[in-house]
DNA sequence: CCAGCATATGTCAGTTCCGACATGATGCAA
DNA sequence: TTGCATCATGTCGGAACTGACATATGCTGG
């Protein structure tokens, strides 16, 4: 929205924000989860894949166990830079880092 | 590497890890750079494309102008997660996230 | 020149995320 | 069963990230 507009909005008694802005939000938010989803899933795979176990891929990326086990579970505590650290670790390119993203978590 | 692999080579004297896994991290570390860069930009472009400004980006990601600004500037205390939500909120679908992940930062 | 807007930079307190550890659950082979 | 390897879950102190604010810089029209 800009700015001129915004301020024409709130002039004429908007509360420009809350409720749409939320649902944008949310709508964004659930995206995300999506993503990472498909991150997780991937790491999981491609670990399988090279016969690692958690902890072998944790002491790859300078982690711990758990914390891949909350990783590979989509747990929320888990940040995207983490689910990409990961990839690069188990070896993924860009290219595949990029069509595990524009494709859906199986 | 197999745990028994490991074991074999700590028997033999091995601290398995340290010089070697050091190279890695960076290697890896240096990667998400790039695509942390790659995410900025395109955060950038995008904006610039819809006319928006920093400010008007950031009420609708519920952040501030100063956090775009260092977003768009590659800063280093800013995420993974963060850029990917910009992008989100810009409009993007996961398919372009992911042509622009696997794409070199210009 | 100078306003006014957009962007850049520095700082800070609150929140989130991290690795690490402990412990529990599961499966499999001896 | 017992023992061992792997994975799951909960917790915690410390590190990293965040939004907000103040302020500086740059840029364009008047």
């Amino acid at each position: 929205m800009k700015a001129t507009k915004k301020k024409r909005l709130e002039a004429a008694g908007w509360r420009v924000g809350s409720a749409a802005e939320f649902l944008g939000l949310s709508a964004a938010e659930e995206r995300i989860v999506e993503i990472k989803l498909a991150l997780a899933v991937a790491v999981r795979q491609r670990r399988a894949r090279l016969g690692l176990t958690q902890g072998e891929l944790a002491q790859r990326m300078g982690s711990s166990q758990s914390r891949v086990a909350k990783l590979e579970a989509g747990d929320r505590t888990v940040s995207i830079d983490l689910l990409v650290s990961a990839l690069l670790r188990l070896g993924l390119t860009r290219q595949q880092l990029g069509r595990i993203l524009a494709s859906d978590a199986a």
